[in-house]
DNA sequence: GGCGCTATCTACCAAACGGTAGATAAAATA
DNA sequence: TATTTTATCTACCGTTTGGTAGATAGCGCC
């Protein structure tokens, strides 16, 4: 990537970080099973062994993308359930959240692609996805949509249009993906 | 697969069908990355060079996998949109679509597999599926829901939130897709 | 039963893969 | 400047991969 003339030596943290933004990167365009040790490494400029020499295997450096992106994310959400909101604050949080994906295509790729993956149940990944899901959903359930009469279903459809909506909108970005969701929330939150 | 003895010999058209039958099955559980042409071979009973005596290439199989479904599953539904059908039997129509989707779960996990692994504009089947989506939606569009007001906009709800139900049936059996369908069926087919 | 066709197999190959071992050089410290 | 530390590199290994070449055997037809 940068014209290194020969070696480039960085700090350990500083080094980190460009590998698990590059390798953020190729994973959402090509998935993890897409990308190979050497493309990785190639990506900012190194050898295989250089990056092996911060992140021990493949795998690992796969689960260390995943909670990079848990620990960049998550962290200031969580908060903003407490108290439980009515409906109007709901929306309004839900619709700030899907503002922050369309902001971050390729992160949601990621996701996307790698979820998709996940499925099979011999994939590295499998068990973080499964919990990681469950528990988001659990939290939107429980906090989120608890004015509504039926928090578990709504949970359902509400992550079910969000991800369906995601999907398309990768596929085809001619997608108004803000007008489609508000359109959703006109009838979802409706009384 | 078969307790073979030693060598199966099959008319053309039958080893064909199977080994494709076998294909599908796998790509579901697996994705296409995920399996190697000596599984595909394996799980009929084969080796590797016979197989690639039917299909000439892995990338090739995959094709043939993709235009069976096609030709399997679109066939009988196109006429089912002659003439363009009132508000309550389009969603009779997608309650059908729906209910046949269910019984075949290893089905649709090959295709949402497949279509995300296809986000890549590398992967062999990226431009069957753009195009092959696209036109579903124009036909649902055009079709299916010429009584909405803004079909457009309707079809990329309807097909979201389609994908989106699979997307987390797959991931966790213990939803009810058919009543999360009809409770989203409920608003979106309100008068 | 013998013959031809071809579906299938055994054996192999070159390339790509994830990973390891040991050499090298860029900083930090003294 | 000399020494230590360690981030990075070069070179390699064993395995797996998609694919090929040529031998073998099951079936239809005479």
């Amino acid at each position: 990537m940068t014209p290194a003339p020969g070696r480039r030596r960085l700090p350990v943290a500083e080094r980190r970080e460009e590998i698990l933004q590059a390798a953020t990167e190729l994973i959402a365009a090509s998935g993890f099973k897409g990308v190979t040790l050497e493309a990785f490494a190639a990506a900012c400029g190194m050898t295989k062994a250089g990056l092996l020499h911060h992140f021990r295997s493949r795998e690992e450096l796969l689960i260390a993308v995943l909670e990079r992106r848990d620990t960049l994310d998550l962290a200031n959400v969580v908060e903003t359930f407490e108290p439980a909101p009515d409906p109007a604050t709901a929306r309004a949080i839900m619709s700030g959240f899907v503002r922050r994906n369309l902001a971050q295509r390729s992160l949601v790729q990621l996701y996307t692609m790698l979820s998709a993956e996940a499925l099979d149940p011999a994939h590295p990944a499998h068990a973080y996805f499964r919990t990681r899901l469950a528990e988001g959903r659990t939290m939107i359930e429980r906090y989120l949509l608890a004015w509504h009469p039926r928090p578990d279903r709504a949970a359902v459809d509400l992550l079910a249009f969000l991800d369906g909506l995601q999907l398309n909108w990768l596929r085809d970005d001619g997608i108004d993906f803000l007008a489609q969701w508000e359109d959703f929330a006109d009838r979802f939150f409706a009384p």
